[in-house]
DNA sequence: GCCAACGTTGGC
DNA sequence: GCCAACGTTGGC
């Protein structure tokens, strides 16, 4: 079981749009970026944990954490006309761009800022800090325990 | 709104 | 296959 940080603009789908989904549950797609695509595709596997982070936001931090319930399967938005994530080089028959299906677990008291993030020593060599605009990123099981912490340490403040 | 980082495109 | 131009991301 791995551990991923999958991006989201929450003025385009925040983790409260994933909260109101039916059972918590939404296909996260429109990604158009050959790292993450090849992520979405080849090892994001169902179970896997996420953090949703929402970002180009006041103030940008992890929201929450989400579960993978289904992996990469074609991302339906590249053949669809009118979706703003149409690619008119998208073949069905090669499909270009791929999306999974997750779940929300959690969502967190309070947001864990990005400026929480970068004062801490175990994070500094989160791929978020490194490659800012990957938009699917992995997560290290030490990253992961950090963040939970951090979380917990807020609730109870 | 600015700008640095970096991914993509297209001419050669 | 290189690389300049261009577009996008995303923090500040």
């Amino acid at each position: 079981m791995r551990h991923w940080l999958f991006k989201t603009e929450p003025g385009e789908y925040s983790i409260d749009d994933l909260a109101a989904a039916p059972q918590g549950i939404a296909r996260w797609d429109g990604i158009r970026n050959y790292q993450a695509r090849n992520l979405l595709r080849d090892e994001v596997q169902i179970g896997d944990q996420i953090l949703v982070y929402h970002s180009s936001c006041k103030p940008a931090g992890v929201a929450g954490i989400a579960q993978v319930v289904r992996s990469g399967y074609p991302d339906p938005a590249q053949f669809d006309l009118t979706s703003a994530y149409h690619d008119a080089k998208a073949d069905p028959q090669s499909p270009r761009w791929f999306c999974v299906d997750i779940r929300l677990v959690e969502k967190f008291p309070r947001l864990i800022t990005l400026q929480t993030i970068k004062k801490q020593a175990v994070l500094a060599n989160m791929t978020l800090l490194k490659q800012g605009r990957l938009s699917i990123q992995p997560v290290s099981a030490a990253q992961w325990r950090r963040i939970q912490a951090l979380s917990d340490s807020a609730s109870q403040a």
